[in-house]
DNA sequence: TAAATATACGTAGTTAACTACATATATTTG
DNA sequence: CAAATATATGTAGTTAACTACGTATATTTA
């Protein structure tokens, strides 16, 4: 990956999803290794519903940063694995209520551990002079004041003056 | 997303994912806007033959980082555009030979400006007490030292004892 | 209060990467 | 030098996110 390394910034999309893969991927890994059958894909709606414990799909979608279409898929998945369950909301008639079932919250409790881990692990692997959560942390703060783009349209405003 | 940045670290691979999707959809803009007929998957290819010339696809595949058939799929878009052109190895028959045409030389010349933009702007955006492109280099040069699974696998091992 | 608009959920189809497998040519080895 | 192995490319099918669109219920407004 020399070149795409060299391009440096201006492949910093392409790097950030390369990280991104391979650490999903040594996740899996670790939750297999600690004999918990268990997908990090579905780490999002099963955190947000041990946190929140009941919550509608277009709730959980906005606090997981997921489309509901995106979010939908995954609580099928769910529910057919018999970790969450739903009910319909008798106060609004269009939301569907999730919450964790029984075998859900068994789930949590063997995957404390692992998070503990997980968290370790990765605290282990970013503790280098620019910490990447700060790093993320901070350019998600400098998105929020003024968007990539708007960043760049300044740029090119300039450049045509 | 509340939930999800409460979970800080934990969650980073989701974090990476999503801050790599908004750069490269603004970065589909930014082409846009300066008027050019570019799709941001493109550029690992484009940039590789731009400073190799002459590749294999293969080559390609370990230069951007991407699996061969990703590879290909990328590179038969490219050729139905007509920005590169491909012939057969006559030293080895198996190879096919990847590398710019005119109208990629002169995309390339096109974009020249639009990348200077898109490295500003980017340099603008995580110009923050953590710089992420360092974080990124340092995680990677952390990974190489040991992986991810590695760094768990420690851990638990510690936790049995 | 009927009509217009907004919200919640769902389905269908797309995208951009992947893995697994197949085939052709080249290289190495018994 | 024939057989085994390795390399290069390609195809088929999968995955995990997305967008676009449709329907049902709730809320707002003329």
């Amino acid at each position: 990956m020399n070149v795409i390394d060299e391009a440096g910034i201006l492949a910093i999309s392409t790097r950030l999803q390369r990280l991104s893969d391979r650490i999903r991927k040594d996740g899996l890994e670790i939750y297999r290794e600690m004999g918990i059958s268990f997908e990090p894909k579905w780490f999002p709606v099963i955190y947000v519903l041990h946190k929140k414990n009941v919550l509608s799909v277009v709730e959980i979608a906005n606090e997981i940063g997921y489309t509901h279409p995106s979010t939908i898929t995954l609580l099928k998945e769910l529910e057919k694995e018999k970790i969450i369950r739903s009910k319909k909301d008798k106060a609004d008639e269009r939301k569907r209520l999730l919450q964790l079932s029984a075998k859900g919250q068994q789930l949590i409790d063997q995957m404390g551990p692992a998070w503990e881990v997980i968290t370790a692990a990765t605290a282990d692997l970013i503790d280098t002079q620019n910490n990447l959560m700060q790093a993320i942390l901070e350019v998600e703060e400098q998105l929020k004041m003024k968007s990539f783009l708007q960043r760049a349209l300044v740029l090119i405003k300039e450049r045509q003056d």
